[in-house]
DNA sequence: CCATCTGTTATATTTGTAGTATAACAGACA
DNA sequence: TGTCTGTTATACTACAAATATAACAGATGG
């Protein structure tokens, strides 16, 4: 799993850390059950600070995508993956309205939208075809 | 034009209004010409100060969606809204990319989402025919 | 002509978040 | 008993968001 940072950016290096642990498990490169590296070794790994990655790790946690054994290490949660909550249903509606918004503005076809959303769709999770 | 604030919110009020004038701009309830309020008249009307009007204002002039005249005030960009850009498109892939991911590794089916994104496409841009 | 409106610019201050730097603690494990 | 793990605490720097004032320049209407 490689991380790739991106210092001038306006997104948090621990927002940035998520999001590519979270395209990691959505493409099938990180597996449920796997470990993740410890939050030392993957700060000097990266160099930053212990506890920007503890952040990342600790909100991963919270949202369900994985484990945190306090001995043991960091794993892919075994148990799977997060569901579709309500919750989730309404942040993602959020997240989605402004970013639709603009497409619209500038006379993006819905058609070609849907294009684009399903070609990342196909791009992320991607031809690594593993099945068992 | 009614503007809804967040103070809880995590997006800063300056990104909330942004949202909210492109918001209407796509829905057709703001029309490429209309006024927009005066800094200081908005600022006072939903409580925030002069600055922060100012700030989502100039972003919104950067982009293409308003126009500024010194002394005469704020309009909609009346030569219509900004195009499809190749840097448009680019970062509107780097949005949607994490909130992709996220909705594969909760196992939604991609007709799921693209039904969430059209629906949203529709809500959005809606009853409001007012063809000429 | 003058008051008033417009956006614009300049400072200063407060508050909160991001990130870093150390340090120490507690449990597991070889 | 070291050494690894996550965890917690503290302190500090840097920066962004938001506010508070104040002043300037151009346009406009009475």
């Amino acid at each position: 799993m490689i991380i790739r940072l991106d210092m001038q950016s306006d997104l948090p290096i621990y927002t940035q850390l998520m999001n590519q642990i979270i395209e990691g498990i959505a493409s099938g490169e990180l597996k449920p059950g796997e470990d993740l590296p410890s939050v030392r070794s993957l700060a000097s790994d990266i160099g930053v600070n212990l506890h920007t990655i503890n952040k990342a790790y600790t909100l991963l946690k919270q949202e369900g995508f994985i484990q945190i054994h306090r001995q043991k290490g960091v794993v892919v949660n075994p148990d799977g993956m997060p569901g579709i909550t309500p919750e989730y249903e309404q942040k993602q509606a959020e997240q989605f309205r402004p970013m639709i918004a603009e497409a619209i503005c500038r006379s993006m076809d819905k058609e070609r939208l849907l294009q684009i959303v399903e070609s990342l769709y196909e791009d992320i999770s991607h031809g690594e075809k593993e099945n068992a």
